[in-house]
DNA sequence: AGTAGTTTGTCAAGAATTTAACAATCATTT
DNA sequence: AAATGATTGTTAAATTCTTGACAAACTACT
């Protein structure tokens, strides 16, 4: 039943849509739905709900559609919610903050457990009910629990310094809101760029343009 | 030369990554750049770039490549940042006070004008050099300012009320930030919806299938 | 039990996007 | 001033992604 190897990036960057729109209708008490239905609460077409699902393999039944709360379950586990990855962020400014406190790390089948600044006056400090430990304590933090994700939320002039001493204390995913495109040149590192500043130039040329 | 309509949305979603790269070159000095230069800087192919830019017009010469300074220029144009839109932000909660805070809106050719809240703890406070405002005032504050976007960093159960009445009063434009997809079926209003917890699923998903 | 009505899984067609290729053009060197 | 080398703009091919279509399979009704 796991084919899960082959998928486009489009098709995992929807899996997580999935997922909250399933959960979603859980909470509605909606049982069942076909993929057109599905297709009409996101704005995507039938078939290609039908194509995304049958990458992994068959959910649904002809005639009856897609049992929600076991569609529900299917791309969790396809997402590996149960499998808990360690995170630690990096830089508790406002967006450091602004994450560490309103992301849900648990539901996603994350688990933040540290949070590290170099800036005397937030060490110390309690923040998601951590404490923010001095950038000093990373790595012997990092040999002891080994985190899999680090959240980097500093200043460019420090993200690749720190980012190789992570690699070497065995990271393997970056999540970056730095203000740059962290570029790892090591196989088998993951980086995923978040950069809002574009998202909002891609909303004002679209407003601009009336796209 | 401008060959403004129909860009389709990749080209548009990458206008922003090379104008933060051109931002960086000139920083760097570098004066001209040819685009298999830029493509190794930006893990994109010469021929994409050069495809892309000529969307807009010819901004390169033959034998030479790019001027850094005038595709600088150029690209700014295209995404209008010297045509600045007036933002206001509803809901300076985490995310809406690191928003408020992290985000260059004047560098992006936009200017946040107003910060609104329900919560009476929140309205008052001194936030990015700006008084939170009361909810009551949303309205009458939109007719006389006549703000084009919205940023929205409110809980679903608001958020579909409070972008009625922006509509109402003539915004056109919302970057979303609470945990759900905004669809409005109004013609010409325009949509960025944003979830970080989608993009850690993807990061998560990534490194657990090593993508 | 048989029949009508749904809806999936899948294959094939169509669209969109990316990559490759190359003539035209310009810079630079001799 | 001519020749060489570099690099664009542009066309065509290749690839990827999305949509359409329909047989197979199931539900639900009579």
């Amino acid at each position: 039943m796991a084919k899960n190897s082959g998928i486009s990036l489009p098709v995992v960057k929807r899996l997580p849509r999935y997922y909250s729109n399933l959960e979603e209708l859980k909470r509605e008490g909606v049982l069942r739905i076909s993929s057109s239905e599905l297709a009409g609460r996101m704005k995507l077409t039938a078939s290609q709900i039908r194509q995304d699902l049958n990458h992994f393999g068959g959910f649904g039944q002809q005639g009856y559609g897609y049992n929600v709360s076991d569609l529900y379950n299917e791309i969790g586990h396809i997402l590996g919610v149960e499998q808990r990855l360690k995170v630690i962020l990096i830089g508790v400014g406002n967006i450091g903050k602004a994450i560490a406190t309103q992301v849900n790390f648990s539901k996603r089948g994350c688990e933040l457990i540290g949070l590290f600044d170099i800036d005397n006056k937030l060490v110390g400090q309690d923040i998601a009910g951590m404490k923010v430990c001095d950038m000093t304590e990373l790595s012997y933090f990092c040999k002891t629990h080994k985190p899999e994700i680090a959240i980097l939320c500093i200043p460019k002039s420090q993200a690749y310094g720190v980012a190789e001493r992570l690699i070497g204390a065995g990271v393997t995913s970056f999540w970056n809101f730095s203000h740059f495109d962290l570029n790892v040149h090591f196989d088998g590192i993951i980086v995923e760029n978040v950069h809002l500043g574009d998202s909002l130039m891609t909303l004002k040329y679209r407003t601009n343009n009336k796209l």
